[in-house]
DNA sequence: AGTAAGCGGAGGAATATCCTCCGTTTGAAA
DNA sequence: TTTCAAACGGAGGATATTCCTCCGCTTACT
């Protein structure tokens, strides 16, 4: 999360407030404003309390939910996110972002491209990548433009170099790696511990890109 | 689903009827009795909608979902499954033989290990195996040592026998193959047909496979 | 043809979820 | 320190969903 806090659009400064309050004229040009600090916490917590939530129930979670996860009331939510939406579509981005993010540095530094492929797709899995599917039945007009060209061009370098290199199993498609990110993702519905969890997602995502791999 | 129809004892005779229609005295001992055939036949659709569709949704569907699904009305549905335990074990009885019966048929005719392994786990995932690991949570004493003890020596034999062949990785536990079974029955809610989701979970899975055994 | 087993589905009860409203608290500018 | 708009909490009514009984009708079997 570069630059968290600070807001830099009037947009995004003025999105927490309750929708029936004018924005003033004042405000129509770009200014750098910050949000009250409780605000900005709360902000941030209802984000990361929401991918929990989805990651570990494996679907939305009720609004009272993520307010109680977040250790916020349930007004509070609604004034940061006034509709599903605008909730819905933060998430996705946040944990979109921070997937790129980690897949732009990881590609910069990996040695070949097998090895770019299994650090990201394991970054991937930690940063929450996995909300993004399971919230895009809902969102309308999910036009990112930034980011998603910037996924594309990611995904291409990466299961592009990884061809190249002649590691990989020639029928392999980008779909593979989306798809096993998202089935990787999800809980496994049997109780374990968080922890736990992770762990056996992570060993098992190891194994599948073991038989990604050229026998 | 062998002996479909036929209904041995009692207790499975009985279940269908409405619970406060008392079970007269001469049905004590066990008889061979016939369901009517349009009972037989809905109540095995009764469970066969319900299995669809836990895994399609990932979660346990309303009541008046599986109803229509089977095209029988709410009403017959509580006929044959008075409260939520007896249609959750008569679900999870149903996959659960269906892949052990699979699986023990494997067991005979493969001709290695990992083969074998190979094909069980496929057939599990056909058999509805997913469903068992859902409906667990909600199941309290979900006592079948018929089931259970032929589950674990089927288990032991193919897991084993792989080991033995040498042709797995060493470090591998039953953990991984059940967990995988669960992981890749699991819906991946990103609304493809579900004939190609089938095709996406198969595909995966023999990558998955191809991981297991040793590079 | 007779009859009890079985069926359908309307609809009231119970539950879960949504979301507004308003009195109280608090961060930060002066 | 004071001041006050921003931000907060959470009770509680409105809505949506799910549960499950009840009873008149239909049908498989003898």
């Amino acid at each position: 999360m570069p630059n968290a806090g600070v807001i830099t659009t009037v947009e995004d400064w003025w999105a927490p407030r309750v929708s029936n309050y004018p924005c003033p004229s004042h405000h129509t040009r770009k200014r750098v404003i910050r949000m009250r600090a409780d605000a900005q916490k709360n902000r941030q917590r209802l984000i990361d309390s929401t991918i929990e939530l989805i990651l570990e129930v494996g679907g939305e979670p009720s609004r009272d939910a993520i307010a109680e996860r977040a250790g916020v009331g349930i007004g509070t939510l609604y004034r940061h996110f006034p509709d599903q939406q605008s909730l819905l579509h933060a998430v996705a981005r946040c944990a979109l972002e921070r997937s790129i993010s980690a897949g732009e540095s990881i590609v910069e530094n990996a040695r070949d491209g097998a090895e770019a492929l299994r650090q990201y797709m394991h970054a991937a899995l930690d940063s929450g990548i996995g909300v993004v599917n399971i919230v895009h039945p809902f969102l309308d007009k999910p036009d990112w433009p930034d980011l998603l060209s910037r996924a594309g061009t990611l995904m291409n370098s990466i299961v592009g170099r990884a061809l190249e290199d002649g590691r990989l199993r020639s029928d392999l498609t980008e779909r593979d790696i989306v798809f096993a990110m998202i089935r990787f993702s999800r809980p496994l519905a049997v109780g374990l511990p968080l922890e736990e969890e992770r762990a056996v997602a992570h060993r098992h995502l190891d194994f599948y890109i073991d038989g990604l791999c050229i026998p």
